[in-house]
DNA sequence: ATCCAGATTGGAATCGTTTCCAAAAGGGCG
DNA sequence: CGCCCTTTTGGAAACGATTCCAATCTGGAT
């Protein structure tokens, strides 16, 4: 097509007047290669404007470094979490990584078939989708490497948590904290539109009711509501439980992104967070401190890179030690949950953003204070600014 | 190494009895090839387990159909949300994309460097990262098809917006409000960690500038604070603003992810907002809904997508109509900004949240009302819950 | 039965590397 | 100078598809 078709190995070794195992030496780490002939043979390169094959040389040497991550509605924070984790790890590892983003079924089943009936990635990485048996047939036969994340698949190495522990560990600390009235707002599949088989919620929810029980509270139907995952349902689902004639003092969202709708729907209620409505969330994502909310702390980045760091292990032919990883969870207590009745006289301030926020993780996870000097008035565009810089 | 060697397609054609051409020709599309014949290679293929090798039709084919996308900081809501646009698009278009996070420097040259030394990707796609002559030089030298988004590059087909009239916008709202003293908040360079290149937070500063300047008030430097993005730091500057002895009765942040660490410092100092203070941000992320907060509106996730439209037309060949595509902005007016000296008695409500949630854009950034519909007490794990549906 | 156009088919050439093996070139030493 | 052991080197043989061309089949028309 190209007029100058682009060079080759072959022109680069003509040009330079040695064999094409002498060009592939040097271009390759270069051992044993005369210092003079590897001289001549980058020189030839760079005249040319050689760039080799990336796939040629795949092909040849048997393995892409490439492997494929799948993940279940790209734009929440947790999914994203993860997948930047994984990316750290492969990136480091020298892997390419191939995304491919999934909201549906049919996508989830089109990206499964093009990785099973192709040999296109090294190996496979799944986050929170459920795999059947006939995708698992589908990897077993085709020998493909494969984990999860957030997801049970028998006979796959997996890196997950206990759903329900965390669960009971939100409900144990609002009982903890006096409160008898504990509502639930979580997922649900929308009718026809069967979902990519989360169960987190599901045991989450099973968690609370255990939890309860074992506290000898009797379960209350009314006060368990499940919709569509998304702030904007679950701030609808709370405000059924704030209307109803009894409404908790307490809810426990299956989710930070539904705790953020849970602390929506107080707000417009007028329900002081805590004073009348103690709210705590899962996941502890990056907003959930903004908000100083009181949630149930998973180690999401570190998932993503653990299900990295097994999947290179099994790649290099390493047995992965326990097949199922399970990494811990902790209740991380924000002003979102208090005792209850704390309600002040004229509704006292609200909780939200009332914590001390330069303590906030910052955006890489990491958790440190921050402390600020003035460094200068810097001029910036023509005029004048105050710029500032950390203090360790 | 193992020890049945994964079949190829000569070992397919051989058991079938047919030559090799006939089962690529049943492999892609199956034109010409007679019923008795497709049904006997593909019962062969079935059995054997064969997959093809998608690096060998590649390399014989000529192209990968894979375009890899260049990011920075990924857990940022808006970097996800244009890698989630292009992913959809280049997804649909059955191009396989190679995802590179990058958070330094150095990472950034890696990858750029990987991706211009050797032929890895048909095309890249870069998102608000700056290339500098040397790292277009190295895309021209390889005549590897480049489109920017977010960043503006000479020659390169580029989406961007006008950062400037967006800061002129959020200004100029204010401004309309009633606002005079008017207080910025947005990026900059920690000394000696030098950035990625972003100018956005830059040149909303200087639409800042010039939307005061317009209005004929002078410029006050104590009222523009820079520092590392992230919210935390926006809510200590944020603070430092407030402390003032005549502190600013509004403040435009950079990001609407700034923008929530100013509101974070309104309530923590007890400026009731808008009440005593106005926010605005820019952006317009998912959580801008929710927090009910004014802002600028940049069409994240269509940016991605329109890169990737732009990349593939580039890759079939086509010419790209306009080298610079500029989408389009518009303030969004929620409840974080008012008319200056709306101080309740009292304190008043906080803003927060205070809207009507329940008309929030979904998930996918669609805004539609919604209203719910009790379908039924279902059974879950033994217990019963209520499950609430949409209805349109 | 013969012929011919069109539908099938086989298989060699090709894509651009890596890798292996044998050959050539060095180099140290007696 | 010759010998032997290292380096260094050239080039053919993979790697596993696609593709093209010529050869072989079809089946209907004559």
């Amino acid at each position: 097509m190209r007029t100058p078709d682009r060079p080759t190995i072959a022109d680069v070794a003509a040009t330079a007047g040695v064999g094409t195992g002498t060009v592939s030496r040097v271009l390759n780490g270069g051992v044993n290669v005369r210092e003079s002939t590897r001289l001549k043979v980058l020189e030839v390169i760079k005249r040319l404007g050689y760039r080799p094959s990336h796939l040629a040389a795949a092909l040849s040497r048997g393995s892409a470094r490439t492997v494929a991550i799948l993940v279940p509605h790209l734009t929440r924070p947790s999914t994203v979490a993860r997948l930047a984790g994984a990316l750290a790890v492969l990136d480091e590892q020298r892997y390419d990584t191939i995304v491919c983003n999934v909201d549906t079924r049919e996508q989830r089943d089109h990206h499964l078939a093009a990785l099973t009936a192709r040999h296109r990635a090294d190996g496979v990485i799944v986050v929170s989708i459920y795999l059947d048996k006939q995708h698992l047939e589908a990897f077993h036969r085709g020998a493909i490497p494969l984990v999860t994340v957030d997801a049970v698949a028998a006979g796959v190495p997996q890196t997950i948590i206990d759903d329900m522990a965390g669960g009971r560990l939100a409900t144990a600390h609002l009982l903890e904290l006096g409160h008898r009235r504990i509502g639930f707002v979580g997922d649900a599949i929308p009718r026809g539109e069967p979902d990519l088989g989360f169960t987190s919620s599901r045991r989450r929810l099973l968690g609370y009711r255990r939890e309860l029980a074992a506290a000898g509270i009797d379960p209350d139907p009314e006060l368990v509501r499940l919709g569509p995952h998304g702030p904007a349902v679950a701030a609808e689902l709370a405000d059924q439980l704030l209307r109803l004639p009894d409404p908790p003092t307490a809810i426990f969202a299956a989710s930070d992104t539904q705790a953020m709708g849970v602390l929506s729907a107080a707000e417009r209620r007028g329900f002081p967070v805590p004073g009348k409505l103690s709210v705590v969330g899962f996941d502890d994502i990056e907003s959930a401190a903004l908000l100083n909310l009181s949630t149930v702390r998973q180690p999401l980045e570190h998932s993503g890179g653990e299900g990295a760091r097994r999947l290179c292990a099994l790649l290099h032919g390493a047995k992965v030690r326990p097949i199922r990883q399970q990494l811990p969870l902790r209740i991380v207590r924000r002003s979102s949950s208090a005792r209850p009745g704390l309600d002040l006289p004229g509704g006292g301030p609200s909780h939200l953003f009332a914590a001390d926020a330069s303590r906030m993780p910052d955006e890489r996870g990491r958790s440190r204070s921050h402390a600020f000097r003035r460094v200068s008035d810097i001029r910036l565009g023509g005029q004048n600014a105050c710029r500032m810089e950390w203090v360790a």
